[in-house]
DNA sequence: GATGAATGAGCGTTCATTCAT
DNA sequence: TATGAATGAACGCTCATTCAT
């Protein structure tokens, strides 16, 4: 976690020394969100590339689109793993992390999930839905998958099959 | 946090010595475990009892079921709140609480999802699932909720709107 | 050591409430000075008699006597060993000890010792000298190859041949 | 002694944070044996030396040579007593300290004391001994001596005049 | 700009001792 | 008389942060 990484054992693992850090960062907290903020920007941008790219191409149904807008982002969790898991856990605390994912990430993602979910009720493949609740609920299952994989259940999971099911799940439920 | 919750500060909250507290738990980590333990318990009796009345009265489609599940669990949340913070932050950290987690709840309350969701099936109200991916879809949503609600976006929400949201997108997705 | 054994250990070990050693002890000092009280007259009264009978038979050498005399010793603190070892330890910090030894044990051989120097002497079977310092030579060598055979250097030790070796060395520098 | 001499009042003494400690000694333990290694090589290296010197000049007996040695020690141990006094109550409790000891002083020592023995012996000068058996009770003397002195019974004491006894019953005790 | 050394504040924990029952 | 529960004080130790070089 973030509280049990001493400055010191960044320091050491860096390679440089402890009082190098507060050169570069004002506090320890400040070195938390300087390093993820990069990291929210890297996730904002291929997603809403991704989802556009997926969306935008007519050749499948609702059920596959989103089952391939979440092994995207599952891909994504996996790769930055480590950051990912503090993260989490230092959310509820941190309210500027909080106000980060917020205005960073939240809103941007909204604005362009509401453009999407509108274009796909007008053509009559789903029903109407408030997008940050569509947004929540991709991101809790998404999450709640990933925590029971690596933490709570840990053993052999068969990504495409679970993923495919959540999605298929939503999909259908959002069905007209 | 847990972690940035010191022993000290706990004495001084409940008005006693620090070293009462080392009287009456081994340690910081036997503190969480012997605090958290009787409210496992307690989490997952009702829990059970609930979801036995719901389901077997049989006056309601899917969604309300679901619906009436989700607002009692989220009820015992919000009553429980700081612990169960402290407890979703720990979670990924400690693997005790995992184990925990693991044999007290989860496989009991798997057991009997398992015989629920068998009954829906053969009724035919339903369409087969694993307990454990419907067990995990569910609390994914209900947690993910109760976290947005009151960490992410502080305000004013319709608890009855968002869950009977969600729980209608999961019993429409689930519907032969 | 002493330290090192709280008092709470002792309480367990000996089968009653902490709060109980409170009321038979004043504090834990005391506890030590009360057990070891019992002990130093038990350490002085047996090498008195033994001491007496051994210079009143007349029929050894010098270092047969004083061979005699150092193995009793010898066997009385493996017995006590235990104690012994943590008396050791504390004596040079703790000057309540330091007097119950001076007066109770130091005094009382020495008196007895002068007397028994003074009878070898005048029969020439001894160079005089000082009680005290005959004690304490007799002492130090004991104690360090106590401390030597169990500490520093274990391992198997005749004890038969050390004893005699420094009994002999001690006994062959006082013949006149 | 060592456990009633708290970090707390080391770095006070010291003039220094507790903190700052502990950027220099890993721990407690460590402290005492950094502190105590050099003491060890410099207690021993001299020591060497003097004997050298001691033995090779062949214009005294073995009682004065042995005096004289002694007298060294003892200067020594008053020069350190602090230290020494802490070594001296530590050492049964501390397996390193003891290992420390075993091999950096007594080993080095021993071998040394070998061949000065068997100078002596080859010269008619002494009885054969072990020479772990004589460095044994000439520390003992020796440290039961300082001990006494200091701690057991202080007061006026004729160093010259003990020292000189303890190594003439020695040195005639080994006498051919 | 980088760092070794320093440190105040605080941590979890143990201790000998007290006291109401 | 014996004890369970309580506690102030202190322990060894780690922390994020500062600062002279």
């Amino acid at each position: 976690g973030y509280a049990a990484t001493s400055t010191r054992a960044i320091a050491r693992r860096a390679g440089v020394a402890e009082a190098t850090i507060f050169r570069h960062f004002d506090s320890k907290p400040d070195l938390l969100l300087r390093l993820v903020r990069p990291v929210a920007a890297f996730l904002v941008q291929p997603a809403l590339a991704e989802a556009q790219a997926i969306f935008e191409s007519d050749d499948s149904d609702l059920a596959d689109k989103v089952t391939r807008m979440m092994r995207a982002r599952l891909a994504f969790a996996d790769r930055f793993a480590p950051l990912i898991r503090i993260l989490l856990q230092e959310l509820p605390v941190n309210p500027q992390l909080q106000g980060l994912l917020q205005e960073g990430v939240i809103a941007r993602l909204t604005l362009y999930a509401e453009a999407m979910i509108g274009r796909e009720v007008a053509r009559g493949r789903m029903r109407p839905i408030p997008a940050a609740r569509l947004l929540r609920i991709l991101a809790s299952l998404l999450i709640g998958y990933w925590i029971t994989r690596s933490r709570i259940a840990p053993g052999d999971w068969d990504d495409a099959a679970e993923v495919a099911a959540m999605a298929g799940i939503v999909a259908r439920g959002l069905t007209p």
